[in-house]
This record gives structure tokens, C-alpha cells and sequence, in this order.
DNA sequence: GCCAACGTTGGC
DNA sequence: GCCAACGTTGGC
């Protein structure tokens, strides 16, 4: 049994349409120790993670992505030219890690935030509670399936 | 652009 | 170790 996730990006920098086209990307520039520990030490080879929209019209759920390999270093934190540069981290000891993910599914609609606050098996959910702004945080198997057929269940375009 | 919530920094 | 100041996130 894989462990589910909600994984959030904001679109403009990179979407799930971005990953459709990758098929596979980094999930780099996380700069906070709780995500990161939930990357480093929980994720695992297979997990499911919702792929989240932050900071765009509409914010949501715009589909699925799947773990792949084990956590490796962030190589953002060695890049002097990066803003995710971190001086402090060296390749001995590497402070930020990150997991890969693979393209899944693309929703044919991203589940705006305001969808998920409407149902009321969702209450639970942690990106709906207040003041929560964690970019990677567990979610359970039955919110992960419930917001996974609420995505399907759309119609019409955009992401 | 506003601002609530929360994390981080740094003086002491 | 406390905690005020500051920075960031992200919905609205």
C-alpha cells in the first residue's frame, strides 16, 4: 500500500501540464524542514500524490504524480546562481533533499480549491485547513480516492 | 495588493 | 532559550 501526498507548485513556474511533458522531474526548491523530512524520511518508491496548483486561477488539484527512486540531494542548494542556493549545505552533507516524480493523470479540469471545501468528506483535508501552507504533507487513502473522483468526474478544458 | 498565519533569524 | 522583528506563503 503506497502512502499518498499533496505536492504543490505553483503553475507558472511548473504545472502538471509541465510534468505531462517531462514525464519525469525533481521536486526541488523545497526550503522547509517539515516537507523536506516528509520527502526524506516517509516517501517511498510508488507513492501517490495529488498534484496541487497554488497561486493560480483556480488553485486545486490539477492531478496525480507517483514517486519514483529514493530521495537524493536537492542540486539547487550547491548552485551559487540559484535562489535556492544554501550556503550552509555542502555535497558531504547535503541539507535539502527531494524526491522525483513521474506524470500520472491530468484532471480534465483542475478541482478548484473552492470544490474541495464544498465537500464534506474532504473537512479533513490538510491543505483545506486554515493557516496550513506545507508544500508537500501526507494525505489519507480515502481523501486521496475521493479527490481523485472528483477529478475524473469533470468536464471541459484548461489546468 | 492585502493580510493572516506561520517559519526563521538573531540580539540578548 | 526567549521572543520580537522580519520574511514567506498563498488565498482572496
Amino acid at each position: 500500500m503506497p502512502n499518498f501526498w499533496l505536492m504543490k507548485s505553483e503553475p507558472d513556474v511548473f504545472s502538471i501540464s509541465d510534468l505531462e511533458r517531462d514525464r519525469v522531474t525533481g521536486w526541488e526548491s523545497v526550503r522547509n524542514y517539515l516537507a523536506r523530512n516528509y520527502m526524506r524520511d516517509q516517501m517511498r518508491d510508488g507513492d501517490l500524490a495529488l498534484f496541487y496548483h497554488s497561486n493560480a486561477e483556480p488553485s486545486g488539484v490539477a492531478g496525480v504524480a507517483r514517486v519514483t527512486g529514493s530521495p537524493v540531494p536537492d542540486p539547487t542548494q550547491f548552485d551559487g546562481k540559484s535562489p535556492y542556493f544554501d550556503p550552509k549545505s555542502t555535497r558531504a552533507a547535503p541539507r535539502w533533499q527531494m524526491v522525483n516524480v513521474e506524470f500520472v493523470e491530468r484532471f480534465p479540469a483542475v478541482v478548484p480549491l473552492a470544490r474541495l471545501r464544498r465537500e464534506r468528506s474532504l473537512a479533513k483535508l490538510g491543505v483545506l485547513q486554515k493557516g496550513q501552507r506545507l508544500s508537500v504533507m501526507p494525505v489519507t487513502a480515502k481523501h486521496f480516492d475521493i479527490v481523485v473522483r472528483l477529478g475524473r468526474s469533470l468536464t471541459g478544458r484548461s489546468s
